[in-house]
DNA sequence: GTGATTTGACCGTT
DNA sequence: AACGGTCAAATCAC
């Protein structure tokens, strides 16, 4: 990608006192985050503490949630502007006034930000394809996915698959936004959250400019979960990780899942050839260094 | 018949 | 003007 993300539909305006609460935030989550990875590795076979902290990581994430929102000067999600007006229905004729088809890009980098590398595009979550394009830089087209929920329960999910460069039997797929979608198969996040600290694969939080490498305890389960599982396992991940850092998967079907972390503002390191994206947007999110951030 | 995918066009941003 | 993201008519699959 060559041009740079923009960062929200409309307005990149925020106020001081807004930023500051989000790096407080930021700070705060970080610490939280290595004080239960600490936790957990001295208190290993204790779902108990795990389980506490998966409940104060979610606190986290949601009040980070609602910062974004309210620093986006709105009540509704993100991009309610353009598409709550959309009706589902599969055939509508052009709108010659109001349409902004394709115009609003910015809610992509309001929302989380997961980079994974899979060698298939299944991930137990439905998705509903809506569009594939020729990338400039790219030697392979990349494919749009919203999530098949989006009329019918307001689910904002949306993904980005594209085939690697370096490894073309492996795609890179960019999750972006939560599911707020409902699905009744899917383990409630705790429920699995509290599970998977038991269990055995490998998290790597990578150095980074801090000097600092941690493991965790991942699921092996992991990767079978429902995709709304998923984002949440992920999105605590992200939380664990604080600092940077990549994941080594179970290696069925999300072997590395990349965080760059757009709400904590944490540069990830990553297996994957994506940091610059992590930059990227970060930069265009907070619009501050995080170099100069964690200084 | 219904829902998913394909694909060219459109649109906002850079 | 180039680019990437999204729309929506046409088409496909079940």
């Amino acid at each position: 990608m060559e041009q740079k993300p923009v960062v929200a539909c409309g307005e990149a305006e925020d106020s001081l006192a807004g930023d500051s609460v989000v790096r407080e935030m930021a700070k705060i989550r970080a610490s939280t985050a290595q004080l239960g990875v600490l936790l957990r590795e001295a208190m290993a076979g204790n779902s108990t503490v795990g389980a506490v902290f998966e409940e104060l990581e979610g606190s986290i994430s949601r009040a980070f949630s609602l910062l974004d929102r309210k620093q986006q000067g709105g009540d509704g999600p993100p991009s309610s502007g353009h598409q709550s007006s959309e009706i589902p229905t599969k055939k509508r004729k052009v709108n010659p006034a109001g349409d902004r088809r394709g115009g609003c890009r910015r809610r992509i980098q309001s929302s989380s930000l997961r980079i994974v590398k899979s060698k298939t595009l299944d991930d137990g979550q439905t998705w509903r394809k809506y569009g594939q394009k020729e990338i400039q830089s790219a030697k392979h087209p990349r494919s749009y996915f919203r999530c098949t929920h989006k009329y019918d329960q307001g689910c904002m999910a949306h993904r980005q698959a594209q085939l690697s460069e370096d490894d073309p039997t492996a795609y890179v797929i960019t999750y972006i936004g939560e599911h707020t979608c409902r699905d009744p198969t899917v383990v409630p996040p705790t429920m699995i959250s509290a599970s998977i600290l038991q269990d055995t694969c490998l998290i790597s939080f990578g150095a980074g400019d801090h000097g600092v490498r941690q493991e965790a305890s991942v699921p092996a389960s992991f990767a079978s979960q429902k995709q709304e599982s998923d984002e949440d396992v992920a999105s605590n991940l992200t939380s664990a990780s604080s600092s940077s850092g990549y994941f080594l998967l179970p290696a069925t079907e999300n072997p590395v899942v990349t965080t760059p972390d757009v709400t904590s503002g944490f540069h990830t390191a990553t297996g994957l050839d994506m940091d610059f994206m992590a930059d990227t947007y970060l930069e265009d999110v907070f619009g501050f260094d995080d170099d100069e951030f964690f200084r």
